[in-house]
DNA sequence: CACGCACTTGACCGGATGGTCAAGGCCGCC
DNA sequence: GGCGGCCTTGACCATCCGGTCAAGTGCGTG
């Protein structure tokens, strides 16, 4: 018997992965997420290449079949933990800007919003940091990123509209604000800052939408 | 034709790679360099982990163990790229603001030869991105950036002592920095711009340096 | 021209990896 | 109590990987 290779390309720019769409009892649903647990924090903290399959099941204790009954492949795995982290994200700022009408409210309290999300979700955050720079998964994380930009730069749009901000480049601001939220959280409350004083979440997230908002020269 | 027993390896009892350390001729030397250069666009390519040293030594054309007269191992190879990257980055930097006296300029004409390094070094770029999200060279990595930012905060304080800038926390300032200068030229320069309009290299090192100065709200 | 050393070859090794599968256990439901 | 399907096992497979090494090749030098 020939042995099928590899299902990919399909249409172009949709990466197939596909779930094998399993009836599951409440059992079976606590065990994929325990599966889903496991391997985030094992990917955040090995890295997801060097993180094979069988480190995931063993540290659980249970047989390698039970992985490829829950996931296709280690990809899917790691994409389906991607979706549902870019999800939770974009949740989470949805509801901290919900009752705010003020434009630039709005925009700090989402920046808020997010540098917190990082700060109380250091595994995932690493994760996105990794799948940017992974071909098989640069698509994916770009898709959310688009979604994100695109929901800062409404808010900064209408905040230019009603003359409240000076009028720039509305995309290449929601661009700095991502890195700026990435790079101090990562620095902050990673264990990545060199000598920098440790911070709370909430003085990290102040310190975020201080520097989006004013720059270095900003009054 | 006995052999005398080859001894390339340095003293006993030093656990950590290290570099082979041989006498180069010229010719010695220019293979060093391929090597170097072509397993650069590979790692960038296709990342560090799913690039084998077989595709390297293939993709040149040379037998396996060419690589490993040059280098110990992959991961020295990889380290050895990032510490000249780094090494290249400080120098051009320190280079654009050689003959400036205003410590605003200075920051700012150091921030425009940082946004255009990455912009002309966009293989590099991504190393440097991929080596923040792996635990075997994130120290590597490390040691580069408190570097960098230690040559930010400097010029940042010289223009706060001079009250040219606001008073923040210049190290936070420096690190936010670095953060807009990742996202915009990746954004904009490495193809990651979902929709967003192409841009030139000097275009999108203005671009960082208006975010970095005035933020989103800045006058 | 001959000698020695920088350089190159490529088969080979032990081990790991992603993924498969036939077989058996377990649980809920009739 | 028995049946069917969700779940689990773990040996097995083909392949690949980083790294080694004995055996050359060819160039610079004396």
């Amino acid at each position: 018997m020939s042995v099928v290779p590899r299902q990919t390309t399909n249409a172009p720019g949709d990466p197939a992965a596909a779930a094998p769409e399993r009836k599951l009892t409440a059992r079976g649903r606590e065990r994929r997420s325990q599966l889903i647990d496991y391997a985030t924090k094992r990917f955040a903290d090995d890295g997801f290449h060097p993180t094979s399959v069988a480190d995931i099941v063993d540290g659980i204790g249970v047989g390698k079949g039970v992985f490829y009954w829950y996931f296709s492949s280690k990809e899917e795995l790691f994409t389906e933990i991607l979706r549902t982290a870019q999800t939770d994200l974009r949740r989470t700022q949805r509801k901290a800007i919900g009752g705010i009408d003020d434009p630039v409210r709005r925009i700090e309290e989402g920046i808020r919003a997010g540098a917190l999300w990082m700060a109380n979700n250091p595994d995932l955050r690493r994760l996105f940091e990794f799948a940017r720079t992974d071909e098989s998964f640069v698509k994916a994380i770009r898709i959310g990123q688009r979604r994100h930009v695109a929901d800062a730069v409404e808010h900064l749009q209408a905040a230019i509209d009603a003359g409240l901000i000076p009028d720039r480049d509305p995309v290449a601001l929601a661009h700095g604000i991502l890195g700026v939220t990435n790079q101090l959280t990562m620095t902050y409350l990673d264990g990545a800052g060199g000598g920098a004083t440790r911070r709370s979440a909430e003085e990290v997230a102040d310190l975020v939408v201080s520097i989006c908002r004013n720059g270095f020269a900003g009054e």
